[in-house]
RNA sequence: GGCCCAUUGGUCAAGCGGUUAAGACGCGGCCCUCUCAAGGCCGAAUCAUGGGUUCGAUUCCCGUAUGGGUCACCA
């Protein structure tokens, strides 16, 4: 009926609904399956909770043997970054994230469903918005910024709803005829949806996170097709997430207040709707109080700070799924090795309140995550990061290579696991004084503890290399130590000394503390015994020399 | 401000009308122990608030408070 209005806004758009409907079916896929997407803007950031969106787009199609797909939000020119596409899928590829179909790199995409570029799906769009403008449903509106914001005002003086709606829908009401006129007379104008709703009736949907919700309907005449000619998101999602054969819909909690108008476009489109899952904003601790984790104030809302500190992927991701599910953490207890595929992300499960954001949660699962390591993964995860952060540190890893892994072993293995890393920021504080070419540079704090005495100290190292075997096995090296405690006037055991104090100068733990302070210059190191025989005779001699 | 959403220890949370209100992180103590880390045991600490409904409310309903979201030719 409006069919000459249509042809004149888009004259170049040939053809209709029904070929697209054609050119992307319903996909093929096994009973259940889900399909799902991430769908940024190519800002190239990625922000925390985009990462726990991703994380679940991805979980919930591969439980189900569905597709997660990306698709790139670019229908706004400000919100581009160079490179934002290959930064988007390269800093999700660090958490092991990847998708089915979507872009592969700025220029080139996989997957029968695309373009996934918005910005490339011009005339998708424009095709359903004159269908819509020849059926009645959309028109184009000619009000100027001035104009709008002259109604704005009105309103705010009427204390009533603001928007483009009813009485204030001035190009609403204009005649076909005078639209016509308009634009043949070069007028700028964009598209807006002619809304069939009403203030006075309710619609119902579901989120699976919350439940029903309920809304007034959707009144605004809002704008489907800008004046660029690209659409405005709300429209996008209906196309897309329609043509795409999206079966949920995964995004921030932000949009709920948008959905009546979701409901309404897919209504007006003919489509069917896809479930919605609105995840919960991450939030942030701000002296006591909770805001919204933010890009500019926390580091830690960036995605690329977790690679930065060296928490491994599986850490972050771990966490991620911790507040995801908080049956996640008992399950993981249970199968510390196995893959996150083992576990069935349950959407319902997902906590509507948004989580404050814990980095010393994260801190404990990082080191747990990292205890599940092997000395050699832990070297080359270590090594990988320390190429990028700290390059001396990478030096010293690849000339002792083997010496380096030995000392990553310790207590490593068995059932009781050290767990001393939880990031590798950490290594070189864990590492270095094992390498003498940092042990020799500097000057030392010894942190002696009970005996001060260096005459003391000098002695019982003395007395110590006499003794020490690399060959000797642990229960022998530690009769040794028990010998020479005894030998000197310290009890052999904690015990004995703990029952009688006075008749012993002290004990076998405080000869190790010797010990392990002149080899070290610290108080704190793994098991004694498997750095000496790491770091060899010749060596301790060395380092009980310069004292 | 209108409309939505949320509210269990410091934090993440289980709970889904009757429980001594799980568990984890963090914190404190003890044990183990050659130090640290880990591990084991114990402890302090919670249902925002006022009304209903009910024999009985953390749980259901309404109001209040607090926090969050949203009201663009941005997504």
């Amino acid at each position: 009926m409006s069919r000459e209005l249509a042809e004149l806004i888009f004259p170049n758009i040939t053809k209709t609904p029904e070929d697209y409907e054609k050119m992307y079916p319903a996909r093929n896929l096994p009973e259940g399956a889900m399909v799902t997407r991430f769908a940024p803007s190519p800002t190239g950031f990625i922000h925390v909770g985009s990462l726990f969106g991703a994380n679940l787009d991805r979980r919930l199609a591969d439980q189900t043997n569905g597709v997660c797909y990306l698709r790139i939000e670019d229908t706004d020119g400000k919100r581009e970054v160079d490179d934002g596409i290959n930064l988007v899928i390269n800093g999700l590829k660090v958490f092991a994230i990847e998708f089915d179909e979507g872009p592969t790199s700025e220029i080139e995409a996989k997957g029968d469903y695309g373009p996934y570029l918005q910005s490339q799906r011009k005339d998708i769009y424009q095709c359903y918005a004159k269908s819509l403008v020849e059926k009645g449903l959309a028109y184009p509106c000619f009000c100027t910024a001035e104009e709008l914001n002259e109604i704005r005002e009105r309103q705010e003086k009427l204390k009533v709803v603001p928007g483009y709606y009813g009485e204030f829908a001035v190009c609403r009401k204009m005649s076909e005829q005078q639209m016509i006129e308009r634009i043949q007379n070069g007028e700028p104008y964009i598209i807006r949806l002619k809304s069939p709703g009403s203030m006075s009736r309710k619609i119902k949907f579901k989120d699976m996170i919350r439940g029903t919700i309920e809304f007034p309907e959707n009144v605004q005449d809002v704008v489907i097709i800008k004046s660029d000619g690209l659409p405005t998101y709300h429209f996008a999602h209906a196309v897309d997430d329609h043509l795409m054969r999206t079966t949920h819909v995964i995004r921030g909690e932000e949009w709920i207040s948008s959905v009546p108008l979701h409901v309404q476009l897919f209504q007006v489109l003919g489509f069917e709707m896809p479930q919605y899952i609105h995840t919960p904003t991450i939030m942030k601790d701000d002296e006591g109080s909770k805001r919204k984790i933010s890009k500019r104030k926390d580091p830690e809302a960036s995605a690329s700070y977790y690679k930065d500190n060296g928490i491994p992927k599986e850490a972050v991701i771990d966490y991620l799924m911790n507040i995801l599910n908080s049956n996640f953490e008992n399950w993981r207890k249970q199968n510390p090795l196995a893959p996150l595929s083992e576990f069935k992300v349950d959407p319902h499960k997902i906590s509507s309140s948004g989580a404050l954001f814990d980095l010393v949660k994260l801190n404990d699962v990082s080191k747990n995550t990292i205890a599940t390591f092997t000395a050699e993964k832990i070297y080359k995860e270590g090594l990988e990061w320390a190429e990028e952060y700290d390059k001396d540190l990478a030096e010293l890893m690849k000339k002792y290579k083997d010496f380096t892994t030995a000392i990553l072993n310790i207590e490593r293995t068995g059932t009781k696991v050290r767990k001393d890393i939880a990031k590798w920021s950490e290594l070189r504080e864990n590492l270095e004084y094992l390498f003498d070419e940092v042990y020799f540079e500097k000057e030392h704090e010894y942190e002696w503890q009970s005996i001060t005495d260096m005459n003391e100290i000098k002695n019982i190292l003395n007395e110590y290399l006499k003794l020490y075997d690399e060959n000797d096995d642990k229960d022998t090296w530690f009769n040794k130590m028990k010998d020479l405690a005894e030998k000197l006037g310290y009890a052999r055991e904690v015990k004995e000394y703990k029952a009688n104090p006075e008749s012993y100068k002290g004990h076998v733990g405080d000869i190790s503390t010797v010990i392990r302070v002149g080899l070290t210059s610290r108080r704190n190191t793994p098991d004694l015994y498997e750095i000496l025989k790491n770091l060899g005779k010749e060596r301790i001699e060395k380092r009980f020399n310069i004292l």
